[in-house]
DNA sequence: CCGTATCCTAGCAGATACTG
DNA sequence: CAGTATCTGCTAGGATACGG
């Protein structure tokens, strides 16, 4: 993996929040925080079909870091991690509600033609 | 990538704009028509520092698909193409509108340390 | 200017193993 | 359960060059 010290040192690895958004697998990440408010890693792996635990820990790191997503650990066995959006990440949330309501809605022109 | 047709047979429409999202650089382009009306292809591609012109084409295609995009093609020389959101589409323009501004008020936590 | 063809690297999935 | 580590193999994506 990635060494984490060579990051620090260069000062931000991912410069923007629009470069963390435009990321692979990040939008569908945050619309489950709209269903749902407290998540668990597997529940979210398998709610998101096709992704590995690999990336996914990657990707709820970088939304960690960029401050749009909290972990709370229960020092249990076996172990028990929620994330949850931070406050600041709130306003994100409907605004993402609202991108779900819009795709809900949404039909692609290759459907509507049948 | 898997063929998009074997998913419409199943009836999984919804998965497919949310595949199309999930992209990269789709929302990143979706925002340039939010200050934009009508882009053109490499002033599409300035603004979206370090895409290629392969994946800026792939990325126009799928939103073309989806019926988020329009074309029209200019029979010049040189040739002018001008890109701009479908109708249909006007409705996310709002919603991204609502997500830059978010954007523009967001500090990331290592940026506030500073 | 608007792309496509080509080549090549990076990202990612999938399997498996290991740990607390 | 919640990860990390490692390896294989495939595909998305970047760089460049060229053609309409």
């Amino acid at each position: 993996m990635k060494d984490p010290k060579s990051e620090q040192t260069q000062g931000c690895e991912i410069a923007n929040i629009w470069e963390v958004l435009g990321r692979r697998w990040t939008l569908l990440i945050l619309k489950n925080f709209c269903t749902k408010e407290v998540i668990r890693f597997n529940e979210l792996k398998r709610s998101l079909s096709g992704i590995s635990s690999t990336v996914l820990s990657d990707r709820l790191l970088d939304l960690e870091r960029e401050g749009l997503l909290s972990k709370k650990i229960y020092p249990e066995i076996p172990p028990k991690v929620e994330y949850r959006m931070t406050p600041q990440a709130r306003e994100l949330e409907s605004i993402i509600n609202e991108l779900r309501k819009w795709a809900d809605r949404w039909k692609s022109p290759q459907l509507q033609k049948a």
